[in-house]
DNA sequence: AATAATTAGTGTCAAATAAACATTTATTTT
DNA sequence: AAAATAAATGTTTATTTGACACTAATTATT
């Protein structure tokens, strides 16, 4: 029994924005497309929602089948659907972005796909509407950061602190007085000194930290006790 | 010519969440549905995207034709697109939430419609995942009201302070000391003073204020410059 | 007519936080 | 040994917050 009606035209697609960070500035993972229209052209991770499949689970699956990345941090973000955003069909497409840690899944990635990592200020011209969904996802993670501190989804287990520095930098476009967001991110609890220190890039050193992961959660769950002091802005 | 395949067999609808202020408490919209499935089970505000329509466009009609509202503040939510989530189709519904200012649209809602006002503490059943939504949607209120001053969206366009605070106070579900609060907001630069008092309320009176509507604007477009202070929580 | 009750609006002050800036430290290069 | 580089810690002042007390305007009550 049909209530509504027996078919759409409309197709429901997926796209991901997979953003990277390399230790220095902000990254997206793009893929040359091996299917018309459009083939081999840049663009987005994509596919369609199957018909007994949630959207977060296309997403998932998408992400794993082109590039071989699984358990990493997805939120969805926004739809896309003028009517005329693809040539020859009509298609909605649900935009998720990823977070990943770049040094972990470096090997994956390398071997069997073609998926390739672009400086988020200088990317190749994409197809479709694929530059808004960029740019809308990139407004989403600099709203979300600033609530939470999902930054740390971008960065390996171990990092330091002119790294987290250098990640806020690149995400809102600014520079920081190091001194201050030092003592600031240190009074939060959120990270854990180690040891160990990373000689990688600077004579001196700098001191490797792990997130404090209780913190962490907590955090990331709430933000309303924060809210009254700053609900209203300055 | 067809480049993926021909048909879908996902419907793609929208579902409205349409937030009121009524001057002491948050309240939602809801409709009595007048189609199979759940026929006369209220419900969220919802369609179909049509074949030539946007789903922004179809959120704004599907208002119009519901509830008679033009013009009103509306923005993208969740997507919500488990297989099962209604009994006989596939149906993929985009959430928008709206913000109106209860006042100015009593008189368009009470004469044409069936639709009806409920406190967000305690509406009725509703049909399928509709509470999941609106519990996103009241999470992605918050969120944004955190960093922009949207809940003036909500407000007639005088507004005392005691009744911007209750506002707040229903979207956060917090007590706020209300003069710690008041010289926060007047500090703001964001409202005007009138002369005009609310006699209505109140013994003594409060004092009329409208929106500074550059302000607004301004701090409505760019959350950024405010940014490094926060940006990592206290 | 005086007093109580109610809610609005202003004021005070100490504690916490942020912003601006200076110095010291560890290491490598010359 | 000195210079260069980047990390880490320290200092000082201005601003913001949070907690609290008071005054003001009006209506209801006696």
């Amino acid at each position: 029994m049909e209530y509504y009606k027996k078919d759409s035209d409309i197709l429901l697609a997926i796209d991901c924005i997979i953003f990277g960070f390399n230790g220095e500035s902000l990254e997206i993972l793009l893929i040359k497309r091996d299917f018309e229209p459009e083939r081999n052209k840049w663009s987005l991770m994509g596919g369609f929602v199957q018909s007994d499949e949630a959207p977060e689970a296309a997403a998932h699956r998408i992400l794993k089948q082109l590039t071989g990345l699984e358990n990493v941090y997805m939120e969805q973000c926004s739809v896309f659907g003028e009517p005329n955003r693809e040539p020859n069909d009509r298609v909605v497409s649900i935009c998720y972005f990823a977070l990943i840690d770049t040094q972990k899944y470096k090997h994956i990635l390398s071997d069997n796909y073609e998926a390739k990592w672009f400086p988020l200020q200088k990317y190749p011209k994409l197809i479709f509407d694929h530059d808004q969904m960029i740019a809308s996802a990139q407004y989403r993670l600099r709203m979300k950061a600033a609530l939470y501190p999902i930054l740390f989804e971008l960065l390996p287990e171990k990092f330091t602190i002119p790294q987290i520095a250098a990640l806020y930098e690149g995400v809102y476009s600014i520079e920081l007085d190091k001194r201050n967001f030092s003592r600031k991110l240190l009074s939060s609890g959120l990270i854990i000194k180690l040891q160990e220190k990373d000689k990688e890039n600077s004579k001196k050193g700098a001191y490797y930290f792990k997130l404090n992961t209780a913190i962490y959660k907590e955090k990331i769950m709430s933000f309303l006790r924060y809210l009254p002091s700053w609900s209203l802005e300055t």
